[in-house]
DNA sequence: CGGGCCGTTGAAACCCGTCAAGGTATGTGG
DNA sequence: CCACATACCTTGACGGGTTTCAACGGCCCG
């Protein structure tokens, strides 16, 4: 069961051109949903971790100016979209797993939201508590860091503020002990300190009670 | 087929307590999805329109973090949701529908993101765009504008941004003649200035090619 | 008449973006 | 081995956007 693998290098789309009948499966690397403001800016809506399906939903009409990027090399399966109806209809089980990640999306995507509204330190540290217990749950993370092949640059654009200031606020928190980034390697001295100053909740995840 | 119907009064929730087994069903007025920050800043992260279903989808586990309240008074009906998943079961079709709902939240919520990077008056053109579309696809506005009964503060939740700045960026679009708003009457003398400096783009409300 | 709620305005301080420049690492080609 | 280019990180200075604090006026309603 393996299909057209291949792989993403970084700062490329995911998507192969204006082909809607398929989608994309994530296996590993770190990608990026995006869209490009008419000035040119990008602004990062929900990053796409290993085991991450894309344009599940009919990418004709959901979705169109929603692109997928790589934000390190990435591989990716192409699945034909009526091979997926396939599984669903052969096992309606994964029509309950689709509905699952599809509302995990959703409230993912308010809590980005309200984050927007906090400072730009306690933001940054709240978008770290959410990678530090996503790639937990994908075994990409131990208790406190994890392997991060990102830029501040793809960072600042995940936040909506500068290159310039993600770099001043990330050196206040590691003054302050809270964050170490270097080497493509992130640890926090003290997670839950972390945690409190980002004002996490995890609930928005939707991680616990997950079914069949 | 009339259900439990009430009327919630401004600033009051819609949720009655911890209940979880019914749907509401807004029937008219204006309500928003919302969470509250430990601060106690209220963020909305969407709003709710007559003909808007809350809480679909199980309320246990999802958004149990994000409440539903009233801006203006609103006349809603209580569904069990047992009711519903009778209703799902009886006409497949409605299964379809409530697909298409969803992602079309997920799509509006992926828009505010990138919202949130413009600067404070593009924000606002941006919203009153969004209202004025979505308004008019269910009757309750004309070609250039609607009756809005909503506060200045209300909308500065929805922004992110402070009262007092919605305020003056509100003045500016006025003196640069792209709003008026009083009496709870919003108004748009050059609706396409309006888009164009908002740099709107209707294609993310996810309203072209709607099915049964 | 008094009290909320809402809109409005000014002043000061802060957060953050932009511009500009320099530094480091890595890779490439001569 | 060196020159060069590129991508990324870092820093300073400056200006503008935004928040906060404070105060006042209008309006509705009890």
């Amino acid at each position: 069961m393996t299909f057209n693998r291949r792989t993403v290098t970084t700062r490329r789309d995911i998507t192969c051109g204006e082909v809607t009948d398929r989608v994309y499966l994530v296996m590993s690397g770190f990608a990026c949903r995006y869209k490009t403001l008419p000035g040119g800016a990008r602004r990062i809506v929900s990053f796409v971790l290993p085991g991450d399906l894309c344009y599940m939903h009919d990418a004709g009409r959901f979705g169109r100016d929603l692109r997928v990027g790589a934000l390190a090399p990435c591989s990716v399966a192409d699945i034909p979209r009526s091979r997926l109806l396939e599984v669903v209809n052969a096992f309606p089980a994964i029509s309950h797993a689709i509905w699952w990640v599809t509302l995990r999306e959703l409230s993912r995507a308010r809590e980005w939201i309200v984050n927007d509204t906090r400072p730009a330190d306690k933001r940054l540290a709240h978008l770290f508590c959410e990678l530090l217990v996503c790639l937990q749950v994908i075994g990409q993370a131990d208790a406190d860091g994890f392997e991060f092949p990102l830029t501040q640059l793809d960072m600042a654009d995940a936040l909506g503020i500068s290159h310039v200031h993600i770099n001043r606020v990330l050196q206040s928190l590691r003054t302050n002990g809270l964050i170490s980034w270097s080497n493509q390697q992130v640890a926090f001295p003290n997670v839950e300190a972390l945690k409190a100053f980002a004002e996490f909740d995890p609930a928005y995840l939707c991680f616990d009670g997950y079914g069949p």
